[in-house]
DNA sequence: CGCATCCTTGAGGGCCATCAAAATGCGTGG
DNA sequence: CCACGCATTTTGATGGCCCTCAAGGATGCG
């Protein structure tokens, strides 16, 4: 909630304003849409933050949610459980709303999760439904995100239904490699994470034992190297052509990955 | 959009409407939050209507949309095509908006398919548009509905990497038929379904061929009878049981499902 | 009755599961 | 600095699920 000036690069002189809260909300995709306005109204409808530790649980299934809350560092996981097992089904980073479909759906269907080390503000419901009822634009946005959650589920499907497991990685860690860039916290050569390979097999519902082995596998074929969570490529258009990763469906602002129709 | 008036069932009586293009929409979920006026409203909204034959496609992901589709009868697929190959990532049935998630993204990333012969009816986004702006409730349901796909789309992801073949395919019934249940369209004994063995390995992630002794599977171990896209079985709980099938994530209305949290 | 689509079955091979055990890395405390 | 405990990663062996290729049988429609 505190508020910075400072010049803005480039051949526009503006002042522009730092959101250390909401700043990587939607950011690489419509932000730009929304009004200083709106993003001033959002930034200043943090009503609290919190701090969790690798693995805290943040929201449990089914319960009752009055706020929610926008990731702000670190990275968070949807996870379902079943039988003992614990299921991923999606991942959060910087500038995600974690659990913004139980403002819409009343109740959560899936556990929200801390993995590593992360730091989330709340905003509440009721902030939120005032802020969608005057501000057109915001509920657009919300809307939007949510449905970039759901864009991101159907290419997780069509990847379960059509990779293999070192393929399934691979497609991971370039999906993650590609959303940290739109929020600018991306590194050129290394894709830098919290996972575990634990992590990464109940992603690609594969066993540990195997996930291990995929990752050997793309560390035969010289694709990628993975190290405590941190993926090292030298070449990420050959990991990209190795996961058939085809970005479009991150629905970006640039013209690259807003084409259409993309092999 | 032509109205009848009748005689409502039960202790109440009341007067009630017959929408025959959206009175499917989310029946068994929250459409008794909605006002009459607020159905009325969507119903009269509706521009145009189209038939659609087995395996038409009605969008191609990309292009520019500027209405949406309710499905009124039959059955459609959300599709991806990779390298030839294509992938099914949902399933639509009377009730669903079958490509609302482009009214707010601005373009779709998959493909709409019908299954079978299908019936839809049109909004044009400038209606719905307007509708939102002026019915707060409205806008609640249409956001409500895309994000019961996400929920829905989560589910597919967890039986992916949990499921065996036969399992998956028991788990697709288990939630066709309740969806169908939901909109009154289901049959004690049987789920009715244009889905050949193809499209069920589709959904699956598997071959036609191993999709092929998955259903011989289900008939072996007297779970269930697969005929041309119908199942027959005497005893969905066993089904269900077999599957893992828990549909709270189906946001159904009434209180069984809405149970929080069960196992 | 002929054709197209869908379903069924067999054989050989690859991906992945499970069980088991060892090695590595890392934080903590002595 | 070292010892220790713990989580994570790695490796091997055996078996099951699912793949592809191939061919035959059933079903429905004109």
């Amino acid at each position: 909630m505190c508020f910075k000036t400072r010049m803005a690069r480039g051949t526009d002189i503006q002042i522009a304003q730092s959101f250390d809260i909401t700043g990587d909300f939607l950011a690489g995709r419509i932000r730009h849409e929304l009004s200083p306005d709106d993003l001033s109204h959002l930034e200043s409808s943090i009503a609290d933050e919190r701090r969790l530790k690798d693995r805290e649980k943040l929201v449990t299934r089914g319960e009752t949610l009055s706020r929610s809350a926008i990731l702000v560092s670190g990275f968070m996981f949807r996870t379902l459980e079943r039988g003992g097992q614990r299921y991923i089904v999606g991942i959060h980073l910087p500038g995600d709303f974690v659990d913004l479909h139980g403002l819409a759906l009343g109740r959560l269907d899936h556990d929200v999760v801390a993995a590593g080390p992360a730091k989330v503000g709340f905003i509440e419901h009721e902030a939120l439904d005032l802020a969608m009822a005057e501000r057109p634009g915001i509920a657009r946005a919300l809307w939007f995100a949510t449905l970039l959650d759901a864009a991101i589920h159907r290419r997780w499907i069509q990847m379960l239904e059509q990779l293999d497991a070192p393929r399934r990685i691979a497609h991971i860690f370039c999906e993650v490699q590609t959303r940290l860039g739109m929020v600018g916290k991306t590194n050129a050569r290394a894709a830098r994470t919290p996972f575990t390979q634990t992590d990464l097999a109940d992603m690609c519902g594969v066993s540990a034992v195997h996930a291990n082995r995929a990752v050997s596998r793309l560390r035969e074929m010289e694709l990628a190297e993975i190290r405590r969570g941190t993926l090292y490529t030298k070449d990420w258009e050959a990991l990209r052509e190795y996961a058939s990763f085809e970005p479009s469906y991150l629905y970006a602002n640039n013209a690259k990955t807003r084409s259409p129709v993309e092999a």
